[in-house]
DNA sequence: AAGTGGTCTAGACCACGTA
DNA sequence: ACGTGGTCTAGACCACTTG
């Protein structure tokens, strides 16, 4: 393989190989937590040397789409393992500990996008969405009131009945509903945060005296190609937790 | 080359390779700015294939330690270019536009550090602190209140006009003046964010009523081997300007 | 023992920047 | 033309996991 790589292009050979992958991942090829090919398996399919697959592997890690375990393969990310399933949770106790949070589903509707969701979501202004509200509650305490709207399409069926099984019974988070019944996979997100005060709505939920401050956070959350897929905005009443940030 | 790498350990040779250049890097062998030398000229140094030294000098790219440019060289991370000056500002305006401030300094004290200053800093209560006070003006409107605090012996003959002449007449950061007159590097930092209200110090700084509220963040910035050497709370106006985060 | 990811090498060639 | 970083290869050996 001296010449003529498989898929010739401009793009670096790496690059192509991280779309390929890509491409297998959000067809579903590979489900969350399978084993994708060994790194010599996917060299002899992309007729490539081993050593250009592992560097398109590299970065897929350092995205987060993949992770590797020393001698058993490389994985597909999943958001249902303990340890992941709060990955995108930024709150910690004022000792900086992490603490994981119930919740209790408080509303679900139906609706339609406004302009500025409709905007984050890339869809049309009026499309319909499924709206879900809850309360996270920290330590028994209720602390964050999130107010959450997908695109209805992705989710066909769903019913407040089975969000509740899901996050009651088999203890897992949204992010982890969407990925095992819609084969939505949320892989990065984005925050927009600003200093509010509790209104008419929020303090009672978060059972805090009116013009109480609290964080309020915009988050659009994105599946492979930086697809959003989820948009929901957080009131956080920060008296017994922040929120972290690492700056690198 | 067959055995025996250059300094035997129980580390990858790349990792040890990472740690020889970070020395390099915190002794002041290259000063930010300038390039160090190339990969072939650190290979035959170090006694290792270009490919070691290169993973090695990646991931101190990936930890903004070092910058590379194709075809010239790769050189030390600094804080004094355009581009960079403000790589610790989260703060995008409204549309998402990203604005730099100008910064009045209306404060400048010594004192002794309390119990979480000396905790956050790693060093003994009642040491002795140099004191910061300022606000941030975007778009000619005070937005940020600071309050910044370092180790007193970090910055030995400082004056509050010299801070004055770096930031007005060079149009420098604090960052940048830290780097240029200390050789004290910042390369990463960490953020505790909360929702609080305006009192009766930040209110009349930053023209608000008392119980707006405002965003406070307590910032610990590091330096090479995640040496801590300035903290910071950050009060912030949100009316007109948000905090970004990305989540990966 | 066999298979996986992890490290390391040596050498080729490309793309970019400078002189 | 030359030196730099950027890509790619082929092959060796190590470290970890499983049968």
């Amino acid at each position: 393989m001296k010449k003529e790589p498989a898929t010739p292009s401009f793009l670096p050979l790496y690059e192509q190989i991280k779309l390929l992958i890509t491409r297998g991942l959000s067809e579903g090829e590979w489900r969350p937590g399978e084993a994708i090919p060994s790194e010599m398996e996917l060299a002899r399919r992309y007729q490539v040397s081993q050593g250009t697959v592992r560097k398109a592997i590299d970065e897929l890690v350092m995205d987060n789409m993949l992770v590797r375990r020393q001698g058993k393969g490389t994985f597909v990310a999943t958001l249902t393992d303990e340890g992941t399933n709060y990955r995108f949770l930024n709150l910690l106790t004022l000792d900086g500990e992490k603490e994981y949070p119930s919740s209790e589903f408080i509303g679900f509707e139906r609706g339609k996008a406004d302009a500025q969701v409709a905007k984050r979501l890339d869809i049309r202004p009026g499309s319909a969405l499924v709206i879900l509200r809850r309360v996270l509650d920290f330590s028994g305490k209720p602390v964050v009131y999130d107010d959450i709207r997908l695109p209805a399409a992705q989710l066909k069926g769903i019913t407040s009945a089975m969000i509740e099984d899901h996050v009651n019974a088999h203890k897992g988070t949204l992010y982890s509903l969407y990925e095992t019944r819609y084969q939505i996979r949320i892989i990065s997100a984005q925050e927009r945060i600003r200093a509010t005060v509790a209104d008419e709505v929020s303090a009672p939920l978060l059972n805090v005296a009116i013009g109480t401050p609290l964080l309020c956070i915009e988050r659009v959350a994105f599946s492979y190609n930086k697809q959003p897929v989820e948009w929901r905005k957080s009131y956080i009443n920060t008296e017994n937790y922040y929120y972290f940030d690492e700056l690198n």
